[in-house]
DNA sequence: CGTTAATTTGATGGGTATCAATTTTGGTGG
DNA sequence: CCACCAAAATTGATACCCATCAAATTAACG
């Protein structure tokens, strides 16, 4: 089986194979397999709605490039941003079992991108357990990132989500080469920030001057600079261990075993 | 095979099985393999620890009874609270491909649960797809629950978070038939209430007598009454969507084909 | 180079946190 | 069953973080 052309990009592997390889090995056919999902790509302006939420039978979109929103409106125009999509998310793969979205997504940045149907789904998890165990740790780090996301508007101050933000977009845009020189390019407004953080997008200002002033990141055009990455981090309140979070030995073993499917009856 | 009697508790089926059934029907065999999941089962007093923020390689939970929190606590003691665990609930059916907690999980009533060690769910995803589908919906709904949860954190005021949080509670506790006329008994304290919803306890009285107040609930020992749903409903700024999340008719059949397990090769 | 979006800056008010008692509840043992 | 004690909830006073309103300034884009 050989790599299919269209998964490279301009900026060399596809972005789910650079995610997936912080957390497992990937033989070259599994690689070719992942690297097939979500095809065929469509590229879409920024503003353009990928999900809506209310619509459904939904299906997972993959980001191949660019950013993305997910979030929810309320009836009176609040909004609160869930998480960002960056190259590689893969979001929501157990869209499968759900009949309605309950959030929207959309593009804040030119994205290139493709929806993976159910049985896109079904299929690789049937095929190959190892390969449903990554569809698996995929959702499990969405989950992680909410998890994180959730502590920090619940209970840091505004300064601190702030750092928290930036931190986790400059760490996630790194796995998968989005990010050089201690940089990134900010694909996010101020509002956006305000949405994500639970912050006004006012305060959201004075909050970022203040973190410039202060030293501890520097701004230029869109790219945010992060100049004293401890500080940051212990602002945001992090303690390094998502790198560690690798498939563990024992169970990347038990996935080897019964490799294209299980027995029938016990 | 005939059900093992340790499913039944005193008060009826199995809290897993009841939970899944809103969700698609159960075989009375896949209602067998569901309740014999989790056990041995151990009860623990309020305040035990099931999973320790940082240990790891750790097991799903499966909750059979009582009331547990997930949790995360920063260096200085500010703590949030991820999500209440409720009967039923398998928190973290993904925690095989976990190398370490990045929260704890503490019993706040007495319980009853089990671990769910990895190869208990992985035997299961290679034995039926169907369910390892419902193990996916049971992780799916942990994370709309979560959505649910940010949403009302980063975007609504106090008034409005603490009537979503008892709706929420009220809803999933319905579900597992552990609510009565309106009314259900509250495990949590107003200090866990502040943890959860990001405030602080004295603001989360002062709230809990303005609802009471205002004739939308009412409290007498531990026993909170729902006096007006709607209104509950409005303020927490839920639209009711998610009893219709049911597995697909499409997908459900999709999972039927392919019984035990999938093809080989393409 | 114009036009709109995005950001910055200032002034003011309000929603919650915090501090500090006091009261009530719930569990426990006598 | 009641007395006792610790935990939980209530209440009041004060302060402050951040929202909101309103302009002005800068950046982005065709």
């Amino acid at each position: 089986m050989s790599v299919p052309i269209a998964v490279m990009t301009a900026r060399g592997e596809s972005a789910l194979v650079l995610k997936l390889r912080q957390f497992v090995e990937l033989s070259s056919e599994e690689a070719a397999i992942l690297g097939a999902l979500g095809t065929p790509r469509r590229r879409l302006p920024p503003g353009e709605t990928l999900v809506e939420q209310g619509a459904g039978p939904v299906a997972a979109v993959l980001l191949h490039d660019g950013w993305a929103i997910r979030h929810r409106t309320l009836r009176d125009g609040r909004r609160q941003i869930i998480d960002f999509l960056l190259p590689g998310d893969l979001c929501d793969p157990s869209s499968f079992v759900t009949t309605r979205a309950d959030f929207s997504v959309t593009a804040i940045s030119p994205v290139t991108c493709a929806s993976v149907e159910a049985q896109e789904v079904l299929a690789l998890l049937t095929r190959s357990p190892r390969l449903g165990a990554m569809l698996w740790w995929l959702e499990s780090q969405e989950e992680f990132v909410m998890r994180a996301h959730l502590v920090a508007v619940g209970r840091l101050s505004a300064y601190e989500r702030v750092a928290y933000l930036i931190w986790e977009l400059w760490t996630r845009l790194r796995a998968v080469h989005r990010a050089h020189d201690h940089s990134f390019e900010m694909q996010a407004t101020q509002d956006m920030i305000a949405d994500a953080t639970g912050l006004s997008q006012v305060h959201v200002s004075r909050t970022l001057n203040r973190l410039e002033r202060a030293g501890v990141i520097q701004r230029a055009e869109r790219q945010y600079r992060i100049l004293e990455p401890a500080q940051l981090m212990a602002l945001a309140q992090v303690d390094e261990q998502r790198v560690s979070s690798r498939l563990p030995e024992r169970i990347a073993r038990l996935l080897e075993n019964r490799h294209p499917a299980g027995r029938a009856e016990e």
